[in-house]
DNA sequence: TTGTATGCGTTATCAC
DNA sequence: GTGATAACGCATACAA
């Protein structure tokens, strides 16, 4: 690899001129700084970004830690995030944290000996406290999909319990009094609110969901099966199903057709996050949107502006909301 | 951040000793180590990457070029890698593409300007020159979904020629005779090589593909439904759609559903990639394979042996060809 | 306008 | 065993 130093024996000017071609620094003569600049383009210079970044002290990468690329979910946070990071000119370092807290934490001090300049992390399995200290060692850290307290400000986060109202509202609203739930049986905070929030509305109708209405299996289509099948045999009685996210909706409707129920005629089926999938599986998924581009857009844009040194408000948070999103899987109750 | 120098003041002993008991060095007497590492422990030493890799001329991260991370087969491929990645104890540094020869250049410079020990790029826009220039620039530069005859020895590929032979055949074989095709707008090898296998096919049984019965539109659900309106509309008689990628058969069948046309009983529809989506749709897609995860796994694999210096035969190339996977949007000919 | 010298944090090559 | 010290590639304060 050729250095600025081989440049600049070659161009027979000293480093520093070259480094200023290299930077557009400010005193240049236009003629050497078209020499070296030919000579550059000859030799196939290449900045060194690591030798830069040391100097400088800036590295010009964003971190960002996800659980697995294939889960549609996450696919679309990193792409909003790769769009900010893009358009902001930095490079995107990425770390996947898996479901286990010691994954995860590999996952971020990865980021943190790279020393990237700002980072957004989805960190389901780690500690409240541990969080918090690893915050406190890169300016530009930023949580998304979680709210701790002592790091509100650098929280970009989805309210869970209502979204859990929401769910149950729409489907009291057309008349359901009969209501299964399917849930994660990942003990994380974003299914025991959810189904907090759900209580909470079925309560406000003198509604109680029993436990053999709520079942909870992998968050994902398998899981939606099994759950359903489960639901089925136990002999429950329910006209509308909420479930914990758009794959097992679909999953519980596929098990509904095996069993002649037709969704939505007989059973609503709602689901949570309207990934792509919920557009394309049929009948089309009535469900919650979580607005997790937006969401990974703004985290991008904090961390990045912490990261800056810009001085934001600490007091306050960036709570998210999801949004009705009303397509062919959920009905009136059949008089 | 606390560095090397921070901690051997604090300990009491010499930089060249902190280095040794943090890189397992071999003479280091256990009580000084032991002594050390408390030393770090405490003060929240974080060895800095860069400043590491710019004295070993050893980046640790592995470069990875796509053109974006929201389609499903992207996300596949980029799991695929990020799993060999951290395997190999490496980091993922990414860069996308997009869909122009100018953005691709951007992304791999990128990565390249990182010194990034090796890089697995998915370039669709550049030309082969360039390409090679590119991949004679690091060591471990690996092509994926493309093939170059100069470089074969690091071009990951699948043969769409094959690919599109396979299709017909199968349409053929059930007793099909007029068939249509949704191809790509998109002015990439895939498409054309993908076109010509039909042909070829198609020319075995003395069937000709005329201009009508083949319509370009974007690779992806929205241009399936305009491409599947053209050719309803053309008046073109098929009893078989052959889709350039599952997401324009899915576009199709949704536009056929629309006319009334019963898939597959009245008209068969064939996809390509094996996306999740393909699962996910109604009927179920029969498709074809892209063994992308496989391919992928290949690619990061094989970057990494060249990067490490590994001698490998020069004169092979990584070919691989798609799997029939037979579901419920083919069936054979009515009589 | 250009050149010299210093340091960024780390590893590695010497001595001791 | 341990400690100086010279790189690594680059940016920059300071001279010239």
């Amino acid at each position: 690899m050729t250095t600025i130093k081989d440049i600049a024996e070659a161009a027979n000017v000293s480093l520093a001129t070259v480094s200023r071609v290299i930077n557009d620094g400010p005193k240049v003569g236009p003629k050497t700084r078209a020499h070296v600049k030919a000579v550059m383009e000859e030799m196939g210079y290449r900045p060194n970004i690591n030798a830069r970044a040391l100097v400088t002290k800036k590295n010009t990468s964003l971190g960002l830690v996800l659980a697995e690329l294939m889960d549609p979910f996450f696919a679309t946070y990193a792409d909003a995030i790769e769009t900010v990071a893009r358009h902001a000119n930095t490079q995107l370092l990425m770390s996947a944290g898996s479901v286990q807290a010691e994954t995860e934490l590999k996952a971020i001090e990865t980021l943190l000996n790279h020393r990237v300049k700002a980072m957004v992390v989805h960190a389901k399995f780690l500690d409240d406290e541990t969080l918090i200290s690893l915050a406190s060692q890169a300016p530009g850290f930023v949580l998304i999909n979680r709210y701790i307290d002592a790091i509100k400000h650098r929280c970009v986060w989805l309210d869970n319990v209502a979204g859990g109202r929401m769910m149950a509202e729409q489907v009291l609203k057309l008349g359901h009094r009969h209501i299964a739930v399917i849930s994660s049986d990942f003990t994380i905070e974003d299914r025991t609110e959810r189904e907090q929030g759900i209580r909470e509305s079925l309560a406000q109708w003198g509604i109680e969901l029993t436990d053999s209405q709520i079942v909870h299996a992998s968050p994902n289509q398998q899981g939606g099966e099994s759950a359903m099948r489960q639901l089925i045999a136990s002999g429950a009685r329910f006209t509308a199903v909420l479930a914990y996210n758009d794959a097992m909706a679909s999953g519980a409707i596929n098990v509904l057709s095996d069993h002649k129920f037709a969704v939505p005629d007989d059973v609503s089926v709602m689901g949570f996050d309207d990934v792509i999938l919920a557009q394309y599986c049929r009948p089309q998924l009535t469900t919650l949107h979580y607005p997790i581009a937006e969401m990974a857009s703004q985290a991008a844009a904090l961390a990045l502006d912490y990261a800056q040194g810009k001085a934001l408000p600490t007091n306050t948070t960036y709570k998210y909301l999801p949004t009705f999103v009303s397509r062919n899987s959920v009905a009136k109750i059949k008089l």
